[in-house]
DNA sequence: TCTTGCTACGCAAACGATGTAGTAAATTAT
DNA sequence: ATAATTTACTACATCGTTTGCGTAGCAAGA
């Protein structure tokens, strides 16, 4: 109904100049040395009614928006929107506002976010990049907008980036079902190139080498596993029945798993010992829970939070790009490894 | 490194006016009267350097951001976060980007997240209200912003609104326990004066009144249910111990009710039939599964966004506001509702 | 020759803020 | 008394677009 008043509108009514409200409204009226009583009668007017200045004209002339784009693989999935939900809160802090994007693990749709959130000038990003967004990046480095990488990275940029440590998290979970007696154990991952998967290969296969184990792998493709993943998993021990442990790769993959072991009438964990990377909300809900390698969710958030802070407050024209390791967090829950026949 | 191109730059590289630039690129020049070389010269230009607009003065000037806001109660839950992806998914069809929020069903951290996205001058708005909201939600009717709410709504405020048939699902939720012979239906909801809990309650009442039983009615406090949620459905089936089956009012207090039949050892569905409002990823495996009474959130999410574009439109001044209901799906899973011992 | 009517474009004022450079008046220094 | 400094503001250009109005040039009709 009322009409939108601008800084204009104020300066009219008070008979002062723009710039005074302007300069009064950014809390500069010290610096510039405004009155007392000038200042005082603005920010009661203005308070008076309810004026709330423009951001669009705001940003337009001092080139920063105040916000932030999450781009995620799936705000769907559990990780992601508590990432997300961390990441909010922790820049709301500090002025901020988020804007997220869901990749779902897609490069063609990544770009297009990312040229999309760019046009709308966004103050920074997060990226849990998907493949081949190599050059992307690169194009938003040259452009120096603040940029944090997480979950995984690329080999061949230097970018701020927070990740767990998958090699070692990957190894101990394998080393733990084998503390429990397991002695032939499959790993469930995906088909990706991607460092976070290939870091978890290499740690399972580094417990199973370090053991002189045999190795069992099993590679789904990202965007199968919602179709044939459950039955994917069913021939891979169909196949290999000697397999008496599993490690699933991700929390989506350890469902999949579930669903797969129930299909076959395999019980965790007499007959399949089960541990996950990635945690889940509903793997404490599980008869017997779920044992998982948890990613600290709320310290990646806070190291991604904190190294973007640092690129938008930085002066310096090279700052030394930082790449933050977090380890995992084994959450132990009864029996999904303990082995009863044993 | 390359500075931004803008219109003017083009404009003076081609030696023409920065206008017809503008007109070229919105695809007036038909409409105006361009010539077809000129027009055709332009477009290359602009595509051989890759320029793009500048969103915020383009915003500045028109008015129109093409950015909606989705205002949901938790991104991680799955529920709306399964919402917010299909908005998402169906706003980008039409050229619009969503900004969302999570409110916590908290008032002043949903008045909050409005007033931000107001100021950002996002051109629409599909909020699922926590409760008071109600002079805000009137404001931004008055300044004539589309809006749509979900999930829920004020009876004293006329708006667009998207919700399932929640008193007629509840009973007929109710009423699946009843024919499979429960006949001591305990009723796990929210101490929420919000219509959505309030119509399932009714929904509950009804089914029971029908069949002429008694009605056991637990209210959880939103804010407490992460907290104390399990322990006071414990004491309530301790303190009720004729209860044989519960229907629960929303998907987390579900998973709290398995945690809470979990501790007293209560076996589902022979000891416990059990019935969910709202469906989750994870009741499919649960061993046995959970009968759920879902939200078809696909459906809800294209009228909700019917509903707005109608809006945004809209040119009529008193366009007359559509309250949509949509049905909701019963999911049957094995033997969650079979009485066992009859 | 002079209007009239096209065609094909350009000028300049917004949109609502910020920030630099300036100025008039009052005060202090010399 | 005059110059210098300080105080308290203000004018104006600018950010990158869109858009209403104008107009130059030319052909055709009167």
């Amino acid at each position: 109904m009322k009409k939108k008043v601008s800084i204009k509108d104020i300066a009219a009514q008070l008979n002062i100049s723009i710039t005074t409200v302007s300069l009064i409204l950014n809390g500069k009226s010290k610096q510039v040395g405004l009155s007392e009583a000038q200042t005082e009668r603005v920010l009661k007017y203005v308070e008076e009614i309810g004026y709330k200045p423009n951001m669009l004209a705001k940003s337009l002339r001092t080139g920063k928006t105040k916000i932030i784009c999450l781009l995620i693989e799936d705000i769907a999935d559990p990780f992601f929107s508590t990432v997300a939900a961390h990441v909010e809160e922790l820049l709301n802090q500090h002025g901020y506002k988020i804007i997220y994007g869901s990749t779902k693990n897609q490069t063609a749709k990544a770009i297009e976010l990312i040229d999309l959130f760019r046009d709308r000038h966004v103050d920074g990003f997060i990226i849990c990049p998907p493949e081949g967004l190599e050059s992307d990046i690169t194009g938003l480095l040259n452009e120096r907008i603040p940029l944090v990488l997480f979950d995984r990275y690329y080999k061949t940029i230097d970018t701020d980036t927070v990740i767990v440590d998958n090699l070692e998290s990957a190894c101990k979970a394998v080393n733990y079902l084998i503390e429990h007696n397991y002695k032939n154990i499959g790993f469930v991952t995906l088909d990706s190139e991607q460092t976070q998967m290939q870091d978890r290969l290499q740690g399972y296969e580094k417990a199973i080498t370090d053991h002189g184990f045999t190795s069992y792998i099993k590679k789904l493709s990202f965007s199968k596993v919602n179709q044939t993943g459950i039955d994917d998993i069913v021939q891979f021990l169909t196949e290999n029945p000697q397999i008496d442990a599993l490690f699933f790769g991700t929390n989506y993959l350890t469902l999949k798993g579930i669903e797969a072991l129930d299909r076959l009438e395999l019980s965790i964990p007499g007959n399949m010992g089960v541990i996950s990377f990635d945690d889940h909300d509903v793997f404490k809900l599980f008869k017997p829970g779920i044992t998982a390698m948890a990613q600290p969710i709320s310290q990646i958030s806070e190291q991604m939070v904190n190294l973007l802070l640092e690129q938008i407050d930085s002066t310096e024209a090279d700052r030394k790009r930082k790449k933050i390791i977090v380890p995992a967090i084994i959450r132990i829950r009864q029996s999904s490894v303990t082995k009863t026949d044993n």
